[in-house]
DNA sequence: ATCCATCTTCCAAAAATGATCAAAGTCGTG
DNA sequence: CACGACTTTGATCATTTTTGGAAGATGGAT
């Protein structure tokens, strides 16, 4: 296994639970134990994580660093992620509003949607997605004011809370850090903030999340399950956590990793 | 079977999972470990892909996600550009507020602030200036909202034009595309509008305009040039264009262009 | 204080790398 | 078609990087 991909695994499984032993991480990697605190010190190094005695954290404050490492970040955009993409990108119908939340899944679904060359209006509070689809020129994009988040392409803020406020989509994709069979959270307050907002702007709101991202928690709620229309996952979810959140009532799309 | 087949399919592999080994990838095409390497090295080169050690990882920017660098970078060819970007860089005192208006010569000038690493608080109605602005953990960034006008990274409408009303700067970086002695003009309704906001909002405006742009006219005028505290501009600026705007009052920084 | 898990430091084996070189292939020219 | 100039390929080898383990130091519990 490559380096590479080893320390991007090692933030996925941190994503999880926010933290890890390095037992645990060994067991779940096969590789020795001085490997992987060198890996550990590396992403510490790089400011992906802390460590503390025995395992490490995750380094919540640093959504996207400074030059976020650039091997680990493409690392995420596996082909789970293009692969909901894909499929929320096929939801659009021409001449509708779409709400675009912040963030990598998102992204992916803004860049399928970009390449159906289909004309339609959209909504974002991430500076990338913006960037990407006004390349199109069938596609009207607005963008909601705002403070940047550091270190990230995310806007947030007061300013950003009021454009959306006013606004009434057909759809809006959401994403999320982190969900339970009832909750949806992520990792601040103000993220937490406008993501409440879109859910409350949108007919259908879709959310966006790679299996990872199921039955974990994160630091603040900004809604609940039952606020989702579909949720579009990807194929490694368990067949466990399918069942509940089915029985819940929720419509989940499990879309298989095509590798383009 | 033709190297630029091969390197095709190279990236092609590399997009199943982001990054794959050597290894991978000579079983995958067949073909000797030196070879291999040596498309991976090309492949670095240009810019598709980056290397780890053992192995190669996409590269995310050319996948397309956003690379608001690229209108940037060529207007850094300029050495105009680049010295006039430099000067108004040097103009901003840490803490300050300022405005970049959108355009080349300011995002030029957002480039300098950013490699000073001063502290301040930025506001700028341009996706790629924000996006720019926004890597530098000290500077705070604000976007305005608004819609981006199609095939460029410009916010305008009503959203934008209502943040910036309530809004006062130290300084204001303008750009123009035009300007005689007395009037400041573009091509737009829509971003004069801005533009004229953006003149009321600051105790000090400058204004940033290489010399092509001195002497001519565009279809919409957005404000006076006693409006200005002072007018960056490159050496081919012509003597009587000079002497008539100094006549006038105008503060001149004329920079000589700085070869790198 | 004592014990045990964890951490650091070091070393040798294994893997990957960059440089070099001969063989094979490609191209333009007469 | 034959020739030389040039590029591409595959193999070898010394060097560097990474890896896994061992020995000793450190730190946190009881």
């Amino acid at each position: 296994m490559l380096p590479a991909m080893r320390r991007a695994r090692i933030i996925e499984l941190l994503r999880k639970d926010g933290m890890a032993s390095l037992k645990d991480l060994t067991d779940a990697l096969d590789v020795s134990l001085s490997t992987l605190r060198r890996d550990v010190d590396y992403l510490c190094e790089s400011g992906h994580l802390e460590r503390t005695h025995g395992g490490a954290v995750l380094n919540v404050n640093r959504h996207g660093s400074f030059e976020p490492a650039r091997d680990i970040a493409t690392a995420l955009e596996s082909s789970a992620k293009r692969a909901i993409g894909q499929r929320a990108a096929n939801l659009i119908k021409p001449g509708q509003t779409v709400i675009f939340d912040s963030g990598t899944t998102t992204a992916a679904a803004a860049l399928c949607v970009r390449e159906r060359g289909i004309a339609f209006t959209a909504f974002t509070n991430d500076l990338a997605i913006a960037t990407l689809l006004s390349a199109s020129p069938a596609i009207q994009v607005f963008v909601s004011g705002g403070s940047v988040r550091p270190g990230s392409t995310t806007l947030l803020g007061s300013g950003a809370l009021h454009s959306i406020l006013r606004l009434h989509a057909d759809i809006a994709f959401i994403g999320t850090h982190a969900m339970t069979a009832t909750d949806l959270s992520d990792t601040s307050i103000d993220l937490a903030e406008i993501k409440r907002a879109f859910l409350m702007a949108a007919d259908l709101v879709v959310l966006l999340a790679d299996s990872s991202k199921i039955f974990s928690r994160a630091f603040c709620s900004f809604g609940r399950t039952s606020q989702i229309g579909l949720l579009v996952t990807d194929t490694r979810v368990s067949p466990e956590a399918e069942a509940d959140l089915r029985g819940r009532g929720l419509a989940l799309d499990i879309v298989p990793e095509v590798p383009e």
